[in-house]
Formats: structure tokens, C-alpha cells, sequence
RNA sequence: GCAGGGGUGGUCGAGUGGUUAAUGGCACCGGGCUGUAAACCCGGCGGGUUCACGCCCUACGUAGGUUCGAAUCCUACCCCCUGCACCA
């Protein structure tokens, strides 16, 4: 590839490059030298569980990996020990070494699947930190200014609107910063809302006498609901950990405009193959539900494999195109005295209590045998052997084996 | 330390002595429509008990108190936020 090829192959999806010339530079030089470029992404330690949102800068990654570079999956477990940056949680738990490996071996597990594990540093921050004592905290304050660091968009807010803004929080941006000096980063990948820390490691960098790094944003993914960003806490993500089916199931409940935009940013896919797809789409040619199937079983097929995401699809048309029994249901044993049906979901935890049960079958999502039970005086009684099939809303379903 | 403001259900946020298990939004759950789309519509959304009307228990930072009756009043305590400090 040519350096303008490769420009293009790293600006697509990409939000911001700063500078796009230092980083054509540094692509030059590092041709010319042969010496792969530093590219560093950091994490958070108390959050190894990735989903799709987070893929979107790893597949940034992968791009600089697959031009040659060398990849820096930072940790930062000294950062996570001094408490939440966000300030949202009121306690944050102080992990110990061993919860912090623990993480950082999901982590791994989890990145390779998108990264060459042999062309992947991992890091952590302590390497550095825990050896840097309160001068040496100090001096590295030394070097911004009070008023550099208020920039900061949500700093300056929350000082307006007269929400507490805790010092320790304004001293994550240095320390992030110091990572880059620490790793003499070519290159740090992030999402939009970390643009302020990545920046912060090009000013650290020349206050050390080192070139600054080229900082490459990407954007943050909307989660299913369409609205708000994809994360844990929200409940509108996808783990690149859950199994094929409810990946599917999940990617199939986004909405048609949110579809491009994870083919987008999901996908390997080109600007002009999806606008083909999307064109196709609007003028009736093809059913849109198609094109989301295709992405489903894109995304399956990265983190499971081609099979599986096979699998997820005749699932999906089985229970909720054709209303039939999924393939595998769970199954438990169940004492075969006479049981009242609320009792009996409890019992089988299909629903958390007495009250909630009874709410499900009144409002009809609950099915034995794949018939709607209306009542909730209902007694179910059944003989030693048999086995029954209870369903509560479209998806759960539960085989009960009667002892 | 002083002054002021505040702690309500998963969340945001009403309510300031009595139809308040607590308005409303969001989230979530069930149903309908459908491409399980989204949007939309209907219903639900502390727990236990009853075929059912209903009844009972628990809940508004914590602990007491006043009252026939308190999330609402009083006392103590805990916690959070903002301001004051001329200043290393």
C-alpha cells in the first residue's frame, strides 16, 4: 500500500486525526526505517466485559496492526486504584493485583479476537506509576497549567453548574498522559469522548522532549436502543462474550438507520458497499430485514465463528419467523406435586416472585405445551416422568422434568 | 469549624400531617402491530395471601419522639453538596 492508501485505510470510521500530516510523517518514516510505529489504546481495568461499542477503536487497531505496527493494549490498573474519573460512582471498589490480572486475562481473551496476538503488547500503567513517588507526582503536575486542564469540556461544566469536581479527577488526564511519555506512543487510538486525555499525552510528550503522538479519535456507538451510547450500565449493549443466539436476537431488534451505522463501524465493509446495500434497501430491491441478518451473522462469525452465526440464524427463524420450539432448552426438575402456576414459575425462575408471576399470565406471556394460560389459579399437577414445556414471553422457555 | 442546601422506589424527580405503595418521565416486563424491526398502541411495574372483592407486611438516610394517623412535625445522629478561610 502506498502511504496514501494507508491513510485512507486508517481515516475511514475515524472521527479526527491530529495532526493528519504528523501522521503521514510518521507512516514515511517508519516505511523509510522500517521501525513499526508505538500505537497505544488504554483501558479500564474494572471493566473487562468489551462489547461492540468498545470493538470500534480495537478495529482501529487492527488496522495499524495489519500495516506492520506495534500494537499497545494499555491497562491502566494504576489509574483504576485511585478511584472513578467520571465521578459518577460514589465508591469504587479498590481492585487487588489478583483481581486486576483476573481482568486483564479477559481482556486478552477477549481482544484476540480482533488483534494478532503476536503483534500485541499489553501493558500496565503501574509499571511506571507505583515506581513514581510524590515528587516525581508533583513535577509531572509541574508541566500543565490550571487553566490547560480546565479546558476540559466536562471539567469547566461542572464547575459552572457548581458539581463537585474532585482534584484526584483533574490528575487522571496527567497521569494518562505520562502513559504515552512512559511508552513514547507513535500513535493513541480513543473514542471522541477521550480527546482531551489524548491530547494531554502530546503535550506531556514534547514537555519530555519526545514527538507528540498523533491522536486518532473514533466515534462512540449508539447502543441497540438507537439514542444513547452503548455501554454496560445502560443496558443497551452487546458483549462480544454472549452466545450467537443472543447476539442475533439482539442486532435483529435494532432499528433500520442504527443497521448502517454498525455497518459502518462494525464491518470491514467499504463507504461504497454499504451505500450500494443502502440504496438497494430504499427502493425496495432487497428487505431490509435481509441486510440485518447479513450483519448479525458478520459480527457472530468475528467473535464465534461462521457456524455458529449459521446456527443463530436458523434458531432465530425457527422460534420467532415459524414460532416453533428453539433447539435447545434448558432444562430442570421439578417435584411432581400439584403446583398453582405463579408458584410454579417462581419455582423455576421464570419469574422473580409470586405477585410478578401472576402479572405475566394475566397480561397472557405465559404458555404451557404452547398453550396461553389466562389464569393464575391455574394448578398444574403431572405424573412422575412427564415433562412439560413452559414458555413466559417470546423468548424463555424452560423444559420441566417432573420428578 | 461556620453558613446555606439536600438525602424519596432501578433511575430522574413530585409530594410537606389523612383515598400515598407514594403524581409524572425514563428504564424494564407482558401483549398487539411487524421484518421478534424501529416507531406506535394497550397493560403492568415492592412483597405475601385470596377463585375473587379484599386483607396483611415492608418502604421515603438512621434511631427515637409527638399524633387517632407522619415521607410530611420534633429531637439526636450519619452522609452528600455549595459557599466562607488571603493561604502552603
Amino acid at each position: 500500500m502506498t502511504i496514501d492508501e494507508q491513510l485512507a485505510f486508517l481515516r475511514k470510521g475515524a472521527v479526527e486525526i491530529i495532526r493528519e500530516e504528523d501522521l503521514r510523517a510518521k507512516l514515511e518514516k517508519s516505511a523509510r526505517t522500517g521501525r513499526p510505529l508505538r500505537v497505544k489504546l488504554g483501558a479500564d481495568p474494572t471493566a473487562p466485559d468489551i462489547h461492540l461499542g468498545h470493538t470500534v477503536v480495537i478495529r482501529k487497531l487492527r488496522a495499524f496492526q495489519e500495516l506492520g505496527h506495534t500494537v499497545i493494549f494499555l491497562i491502566g490498573d494504576f489509574t483504576g486504584l485511585i478511584g472513578d474519573p467520571s465521578g459518577k460512582t460514589a465508591t469504587r471498589p479498590l481492585l487487588t493485583r489478583e483481581e486486576i490480572n483476573a481482568n486483564a486475562e479477559t481482556y486478552k481473551r477477549q481482544i484476540f479476537k480482533l488483534l494478532d496476538q503476536d503483534k500485541t503488547e499489553i501493558r500496565f500503567n503501574s509499571e511506571w506509576m507505583d515506581a513514581m513517588d510524590a515528587v516525581g507526582l508533583v513535577r509531572l503536575a509541574s508541566h500543565v497549567t490550571v487553566k490547560q486542564i480546565l479546558e476540559r469540556d466536562d471539567f469547566e461544566q461542572r464547575l459552572a453548574e457548581n458539581r463537585p469536581l474532585a482534584l484526584h479527577e483533574v490528575l487522571y488526564p496527567l497521569v494518562m498522559g505520562y502513559d504515552s511519555v512512559a511508552l513514547s506512543a507513535d500513535v493513541e487510538l480513543g473514542g471522541t469522548d477521550q480527546k482531551f486525555n489524548l491530547l494531554m499525552g502530546r503535550n506531556l510528550q514534547r514537555e519530555y522532549n519526545q514527538e507528540p503522538q498523533v491522536v486518532l479519535t473514533t466515534p462512540l456507538l449508539e447502543g441497540t436502543d438507537g439514542v444513547e451510547k452503548m455501554s454496560k450500565s445502560l443496558g443497551n449493549f452487546i458483549g462480544i462474550d454472549e452466545p450467537p443466539r443472543e447476539m442475533f436476537g439482539k442486532i435483529m431488534s435494532i432499528s433500520d438507520e442504527l443497521m448502517w451505522r454498525y455497518y459502518e463501524l462494525l464491518t470491514d465493509l467499504t463507504v461504497g458497499e454499504i451505500k450500494q446495500m443502502s440504496n438497494r434497501a430504499a427502493n425496495g430491491e432487497v428487505n431490509p430485514r435481509d441486510i440485518k441478518v447479513e450483519l448479525a451473522k458478520r459480527i457472530i462469525t468475528d467473535f464465534h465463528s461462521k457456524s455458529a452465526a449459521d446456527a443463530a440464524e436458523e434458531e432465530f427463524n425457527r422460534v420467532f419467523r415459524r414460532k416453533e420450539v428453539p433447539d435447545e432448552i434448558e432444562e430442570r426438575e421439578v417435584e411432581a406435586a400439584p403446583w398453582s402456576l405463579p408458584r410454579l414459575l417462581v419455582r423455576v425462575e421464570l419469574a422473580p416472585s409470586v405477585a410478578e408471576a401472576r402479572r405475566l399470565i394475566e397480561q397472557g406471556g405465559v404458555r404451557i405445551g404452547g398453550v396461553r394460560q389466562a389464569s393464575p389459579s391455574i394448578v398444574v399437577s403431572a405424573k412422575t416422568g412427564e415433562e412439560s414445556l413452559l414458555q413466559v414471553g417470546k423468548r424463555r422457555f424452560l423444559r420441566v422434568r417432573w420428578l
